[in-house]
DNA sequence: GTGGTCACG
DNA sequence: ACGTACGTGACCACT
């Protein structure tokens, strides 16, 4: 018989620290659950045992083990992220079926010793499944550990033992007897390392051998007196290393044979842990959680009539939710379906007054512009409102979202199965949104957006494309000149694209001083390259290559890819990604095309009108610092902004106590990237590095700061606090942003969770306004039929393309759109500007 | 798939 | 002792 012996408490502490904290809606952490599972999963499927042990500690108040009551008693104790899902893991391992195995006063690897004990004397073979390199002792011809790493797990064999370490793996003991383990509190003999430890071990096999040859040998005379001072210690600690091998457990496999699942169970408990993957995994439906439903909201049973899809019938429907996939239309009305895949009906559909609720508008918008017609009465739409009431989730399919908001869903029922649960669904996702106070920011900000998107998407933008071909050509030249002078500097070739390799040729070859480092060696990103220009002429042409390749891969390449066969790019926005609110451009990003280095801009350049047309450009001047000094109401910004002085330059003027005219350059950049901080959320450590001063520096400004602008202080206090009291933040239309790092015992991402709190009704309320405006825009030009569209938005920029003719009137539009969205204690300042390119465009 | 780097607001 | 500003997406190397 194969037995598979986990250690609970190992694996479990391995996935804790491997993986980053995960929580699920209500703020229960999850990632050692996670990481224990897929661990447990891969070596299950790997050693496909006919039994499964998995065990863990326990630590009774009255020790009656020696090893627990004695040398462990004072570990740390485990953080509380961790010690929550302790429970939770041995729930879902019950519910699998699998043994969970537990003696008092024993800890997991004991338990393991006697199982491993146990096999070896039967004859059956034992795999034990630790993170623990202790276990390895136990190896024999009869028990293989599977040791799990941050990245693998190895299997050890009594032969890889030996390859590794050069003795038997018995001898484990014996090496930890002399070399101690902090970590288990075991001494070991004072002065003897790993390096001494192995070697000794090697030569005698035992400490007993050791001991009693020790004194004759050719050791120096340093290790004999450390030995002999260190004797008691080195046979204490040999006991304490050695795995207790009989604890009072069941030790045949056969205990350990798994029962079947509880499905429901399981499902039950991992939909609440918001682990669908693992679901899947395991094969269960998320539909056998239909008993998290409460009695009075069992699902109902339905029988529907389903028939062709007619334009009497469309007539007829007032209230519906519907799915359009792959130009399939099926609408559910009560309890009747209507399917068609006639485009004309389509259409008629969306045109129709019916109210309509759907899982992802954006497409069957943009299906209905592509020809013509229109898509009328969206009231709901499943993706959308589950991002409002979850901005963090990585997806929101409905199966997903039924699951989490307890709407029965299906699946094997019917092979509607998106439809029939979507009427619920979008029922419970609009009570969760009218609890939250919401509705609101649904009804006429988030669902009116989605058409605008569309718009924008459907319009695209003209680009140059023998502009951009001959751009990358020129960029090309560039390259191979630049490759070639680093070449003859280095004096060999290598792949500058490297990190790794690049860090070699630098820091060990050149030997330029490395001043900081990554996770995987040294870090060669542009600010440490910029501090050692002047060292190498080969560190600039590394800062050229890397400019002119990013310029050439990312943009020259990347965006010749995606040019339509109307000789336009339609970029992608994303209504739905954002922790913030706001939204983000792919398939290409038009949201960071280059603009600040004068190299860059020249990109710009390409993207361009149409002929006769014309780009007008309008942006939000320091949007953000408006909305906190208008959230936060403290005079002195307000009238740093109304005074008519440029900002920075203003509250450089109040923090030093000077008239305007006083203030310095450096002065400003200093209130500049003060300013900025404020908005990110401060720390005197990053602002000293940005405006090279030392902390302690940046920490009087930043109390200059506070003091002269009190209620920015005050503010950012009073979020912080709401946002550790309620575990999220809010912005001014009412958008939600939950804050799981607040709760983590972690000081790094408390803190973390601190700036997001400070930062996010800023960030997410600047979000809301720009799509307001947009709205209004969009309407605005349609209403007054004027020639002009919205194209594109960088987050305090619209871009509209407009004919020649109406572009006064459109530019008109926009400003007065954008300045008044919304009525603040500020003025919102705009810069608008037209131009043929968008590099004109851009004043 | 992840990490490093760098483009934008 | 450690690591350090908020929010994104794309490309490359490397595992």
């Amino acid at each position: 018989m194969k037995l598979l012996a986990i250690d609970g408490n190992s694996i479990l502490n391995r996935a804790f620290y491997g993986i980053k904290l995960l929580s699920n809606k209500n703020g229960v952490f999850t990632n050692a659950v996670f990481g224990f599972m897929n661990i447990y999963l891969k070596n299950l499927a790997d050693v496909s045992p006919d039994a499964v042990a998995v065990a863990f500690d326990l630590r009774s108040p009255t020790f009656r083990h020696k090893a627990v009551s004695y040398y462990k008693a004072n570990r740390k104790g485990m953080p509380p992220e961790l010690a929550q899902q302790l429970p939770i893991i041995k729930e879902l391992l019950t519910y699998m079926g699998v043994k969970v195995v537990e003696c008092e006063g024993f800890e997991a690897d004991d338990i393991l010793g006697t199982l491993a004990q146990s096999c070896t004397e039967s004859g059956d073979h034992c795999y034990v499944l630790t993170g623990d390199r202790d276990s390895l002792q136990l190896i024999n011809d009869n028990v293989t550990v599977l040791l799990a790493t941050n990245k693998e797990t190895i299997h050890y064999d009594t032969e890889k033992f030996k390859e590794d370490y050069g003795f038997s793996p018995i001898q484990l003991i014996d090496l930890k007897a002399l070399m101690g383990d902090s970590s288990d509190n075991i001494p070991g003999v004072a002065g003897i390392g790993e390096k001494t430890a192995s070697s000794l071990i090697k030569e005698y096999g035992t400490i007993e051998n050791l001991y009693e040859k020790y004194a004759d040998s050719s050791l120096t005379k340093g290790v004999k007196a450390k030995l002999e001072n260190g004797k008691t210690s080195a046979e204490e600690s040999k006991w304490l290393a050695t795995i207790v091998r009989n604890a009072p457990v069941c030790s045949t496999p056969d205990c350990y044979i798994p029962a079947p699942p509880d499905n429901s169970a399981l499902s039950r408990l991992l939909t609440d842990l918001e682990m669908f993957k693992l679901l899947d995994k395991l094969g269960i439906s998320a539909s056998e959680s239909v008993s998290a439903i409460p009695e009075n909201e069992a699902p109902e049973e339905l029988s529907f009539t389903c028939s062709v899809l007619t334009k009497d019938i469309i007539g007829s429907l007032t209230e519906c939710s519907y799915i359009f996939r792959d130009d399939m239309l099926s609408v559910r009305s009560g309890e009747n379906i209507y399917t068609t895949d006639s485009e004309e009906l389509v259409l008629d559909f969306f045109s129709s007054d019916c109210n309509k609720s759907t899982d992802d508008a954006k497409p069957h918008y943009r299906y209905a512009m592509a020809r013509g017609g229109e898509l009328h009465n969206l009231r709901n739409d499943a993706s959308v409102s589950g991002y409002l009431l979850n901005t963090s989730a990585s997806d929101y399919a409905i199966e997903k979202l039924c699951a989490e908001y307890g709407v029965h869903y299906y699946a094997d029922q019917n092979e509607n199965a998106d439809l029939v649960s979507l009427e619920g669904l979008v029922n419970k996702l609009r009570a969760a949104i009218e609890e939250q106070g919401m509705t609101d920011l649904l009804e006429n900000i988030e669902l009116p957006l989605t058409e605008v998107l569309a718009s924008m998407e459907d319009t695209g933008i003209c680009i140059d494309r023998q502009g951009v071909e001959d751009f990358g050509v020129m960029l090309s030249e560039k390259i191979e000149e630049t490759q070639q002078m680093i070449f003859d500097d280095a004096g060999h070739e290598f792949n500058i694209s490297s990190p790794k390799q690049l860090g070699i040729v630098l820091f060990e070859e050149i030997g330029l001083p490395a001043k900081k480092k990554t996770k995987s060696g040294y870090s060669t990103s542009a600010d440490v390259l910029e501090e050692l220009r002047e060292h190498s002429p080969l560190v600039d042409n590394v800062l050229k290559y890397r400019q002119y390749t990013k310029l050439n891969s990312t943009y020259v390449t990347g965006l010749t890819d995606k040019i339509a066969d109307d000789g336009r790019i339609h970029t992608c926005f994303k209504q739905t990604e954002t922790r913030t609110g706001r939204i983000s451009s792919t398939e290409p990003n038009m949201q960071n095309i280059p603009v600040r280095t004068e190299l860059g801009s020249q990109m710009r350049k390409f993207f361009t009108a149409a002929p006769d047309k014309v780009l007008v450009d309008a942006d939000y001047s320091q949007i953000e610092l408006r909305i906190m000094a208008h959230l936060c109401g403290d005079e002195n910004m307000i009238s740093a902004f109304t005074s008519g002085e440029d900002f920075h330059t203003s509250t450089a003027a109040q923090v030093f106590d000077m008239p305007v005219f006083m203030v310095a350059p450096e002065m400003r950049s200093a209130a500049k990237a003060v300013n900025f901080g404020i908005i990110y959320g401060i720390g005197a450590f990053s602002l000293s590095k940005d405006i090279g001063t030392s902390v302690a520096q940046a920490k009087k400004y930043i109390a200059d700061y506070l003091d002269r602008f009190p209620k920015v202080k005050e503010f950012t206090e009073n979020v912080v606090d709401e946002a550790v009291k309620t575990g999220c933040v809010t912005t001014m239309f009412g958008r939600k942003r939950r804050i799981p790092e607040l709760s983590s015992s972690n000081k790094m991402l408390q803190a973390a969770g601190k700036r997001i709190a400070m930062n996010t009704p800023v960030q997410g309320t600047a979000a809301d306004l720009i799509k307001i405006a947009m709205i209004n825009v969009y309407h605005r030009l349609k209403a007054e039929k004027i020639d002009a569209k919205l194209i594109l938005q960088v987050h305090d920029e619209l871009i509209l393309e407009s004919s020649s003719a109406d572009s006064q009137r459109a530019a008109e539009i926009l400003r007065e759109e954008m300045q008044n969205v919304y009525d603040m204690k500020v003025p919102l300042a705009v810069d608008v500007n037209t131009g043929f390119s968008w590099y004109d465009a851009k004043g």
